[in-house]
DNA sequence: TACAAGATCCCCT
DNA sequence: GGGGATCTTGTAC
């Protein structure tokens, strides 16, 4: 059980981290609640170049400004008005990559993840979507820029690998807005695991 | 200053 | 399987 270090963060292809991500584990202390799981699902988005990102073509906004600092700290917005969504900042100072959890299969603070989804069993509503992991997980747009070397919100290797047979690629969930960069095989998922979201990408 | 749309999820049919 | 919730953000005027 090791943190990963920030050079794990600073690697330039996000695709290869959103791959390397199935099978960690990510977890946050919050109120003196250890809660997390083992990530399942993931999604890469490649800075400038890519259409599905926000920021494209170079947008520097409020929003996506944390996108351009150095790997290993969390971008965390709100979508829809409703639903926080938790990415790790990826690459170095300059570029604008990143990865989406979408999905962990809970492991630690079960009760407490139930609590704050207002769930009463164990069901997969509970982890099972990006929006809905953040929610369990207690973080909010208010952790955005957080380091993800600190005691808050970090990810860990607890020694899980999975095969190439065993982790899925497909398309983005949700991004039809980009084009031809929504087909994309960016989205990695393990296969089997019913921790992975119900969505369906559009292709 | 205004408006349209969004990296989603829940609940009802 | 489909529509509505809900409000921030980006861009246009």
């Amino acid at each position: 059980m090791s943190k990963l270090p920030l050079s794990f963060y600073t690697r330039p292809d996000s695709v290869t981290i959103a791959r390397d991500l199935i099978g960690k584990h990510f977890y946050s202390c919050l109120d003196g609640v250890l809660t997390g799981g083992m990530i399942v699902e993931t999604e890469a988005y490649s800075g400038v170049d890519d259409a599905a990102c926000h920021a494209h073509l170079g947008r520097r906004t409020k929003r996506t400004q944390i996108m351009y600092e150095t790997g290993g700290v969390a971008y965390v917005y709100l979508i829809y008005g409703i639903y926080s969504l938790f990415n790790i900042v990826t690459n170095v100072e300059g570029t604008a990559d990143a990865v989406l959890i979408r999905a962990i299969a809970p492991l630690e603070g079960l009760g407490e993840m139930q609590l704050r989804r207002g769930l009463s069993k164990l069901e997969t509503r509970l982890t099972a979507g990006p929006g809905l992991l953040t929610q369990a997980m207690g973080i909010s747009t208010l952790h955005n820029g957080t380091s993800l070397l600190g005691k808050e919100i970090w990810l860990e290797d607890r020694g899980d690998s999975f095969s190439e047979e065993e982790v899925l690629a497909g398309p983005r969930v949700g991004v039809a807005y980009a084009g031809e960069d929504a087909k994309l095989p960016w989205r990695f998922s393990l296969k089997g695991s019913k921790w992975v979201s119900k969505a369906k990408p559009t292709y």
